[in-house]
DNA sequence: GTCAAATAAAATATCGATATTTTATTCTGT
DNA sequence: ACAGAATAAAATATCGATATTTTATTTGAC
């Protein structure tokens, strides 16, 4: 009885590890894949290709794309199909400003309205942070993929007391934006940073319950990652070359892939 | 050859008039059935139902109500189908805030960078809203789908100086969902509400470049339509009667409707 | 009578096949 | 040679049928 339509057993690339719909897991791996640059920006999302991948039927496939249409991580146009979201140093820049108006209105409100608990999570979660960052700064390869789920966690817990949902969605879409960027960076050349010290500020702060003081920190910190990209793609430090820099920010990200 | 699959050219409930795709069709008529109250917030939303109120397939019904979950028009839940989102007084309250950030944000950006074309499509836009603003006072009827209309674009207009991409995006899931909440209130009691002099106060400030002054008249503007729906659902406006209150703002609009 | 297990009905999620478009390739006339 | 029409190949959008789950209903023991 296996004949047509329904799930088989056989072996499955997404396995569907207790009530997740097919939909769903390949929604997340292919979330996955573009935020971590397996997918570069632009690229083709060819329904047939990914469909194989995943071992799943086309309309299946269809409507994990349009999952991530949601959360501009991907683009369609009528009828000629999907593809990876484009990005470009610009986009990044307009992204970083929105993050920060977004994200230190959920940090001052969270500050207001944040309990003892909101505190602990806090104590906590930068506790696991600067643990990992310990590791980072010895450069234990091991300890990135630690490091990205903890940041995030941080992250999420500073602003967790902010009582607006719709800031938190929108800080949220944000944030997954500004990840794929900071790991398309990651792959190029690297700026020294101290994120523990940056860290360090914002969380001070916050439990101080200095609300002025944690969004100036946090907004700096926000901006950093911008800095840092614009470095990673742009080596040449001197004020000589301006085109450079101005090349480089009409650059698109999206390399030879084809158009 | 029209046994299977493929498109048959019978009639179609959603016309596909020039190069839109079924999905796209059925995706924008859905939408504007949610905005317009046909499908109440809550409502359960059968593919089946759907599939033959729009004449088109079942995956294809499926990708359409996916696109609306990107704009939170639509929920989805494991394994048990989408649902109409849900409404609450608090969730326009906070819904309210936030646009108010976002597009004060986004006017104070349009004002710095707007050029001369930008004053002169707010200036027509203005023009045809106040047209359309003196039919609604004679209490036209014909006049109310024109006034949508003209004030979604008279808003657009407004900050469409404005350089983010991304405060563009936002801002418009927001409008979108702001506009949801303003027929459901239009529903019920309406207060009395001078709509060209709140727009005429914006309008006045934007064009004198007065950032701040636009801001401050945009956010109130913005609030009232809180406060309108506020009064709408609480009619009752002696201080006597606090619990009524509480009741009204913890009340989901979700009627009776199956849960 | 009531609660829960067993069964039936309804609804959801998924599939594989097919029609329609778009893109690439081959002709063909100048 | 080369632009443009004609054809072939690839890719997209769509369908109708089926397996899987969830929800409703019946049944049966205590």
């Amino acid at each position: 009885m296996d004949t047509a339509g329904g799930r088989s057993d056989e072996e499955t690339e997404v396995p569907r590890k207790s009530g997740k719909t097919l939909v769903e897991g390949a929604y997340e791996t292919l979330r996955q894949e573009i935020l971590d640059g397996t997918f570069e920006p632009g690229t083709k999302l060819r329904t047939e290709e990914l469909r194989a991948r995943y071992n799943i039927s086309g309309s299946t496939m269809r409507e994990a794309l349009t999952r991530l249409l949601g959360e501009a991580l991907v683009t369609t146009e009528g009828q000629r199909g999907f593809r990876v979201a484009p990005a470009s140093l610009e986009d990044f820049e307009d992204l970083t400003r929105v993050r920060v108006l977004v994200e230190t209105e959920a940090l001052r409100q969270a500050i207001a309205h944040g309990d003892e608990a909101w505190e602990s999570r806090i104590v906590a979660s930068f506790y696991r942070l600067s643990k990992v960052e310990e590791r980072l700064a010895q450069n234990q390869k091991s300890a990135i993929s630690d490091y990205e789920e903890r940041n995030r966690d941080f992250h999420n817990a500073l602003i967790a007391a902010c009582p607006s949902r719709w800031l938190h969605y929108i800080a949220g879409i944000l944030f997954q934006q500004s990840e794929r960027y900071r790991r398309l960076a990651l792959s190029r050349r690297t700026i020294a940073r101290d994120l523990h010290a940056e860290h360090k500020a914002i969380f001070d702060a916050a439990i101080a319950r200095d609300a002025d003081l944690a969004c100036k920190y946090a907004a700096e910190h926000i901006e950093r990652t911008l800095t840092a990209l614009q470095f990673a793609l742009e080596p040449d430090g001197t004020k000589k070359d301006r085109q450079a820099g101005k090349r480089a920010k009409e650059k698109e990200f999206t390399p030879k892939e084809e158009a």
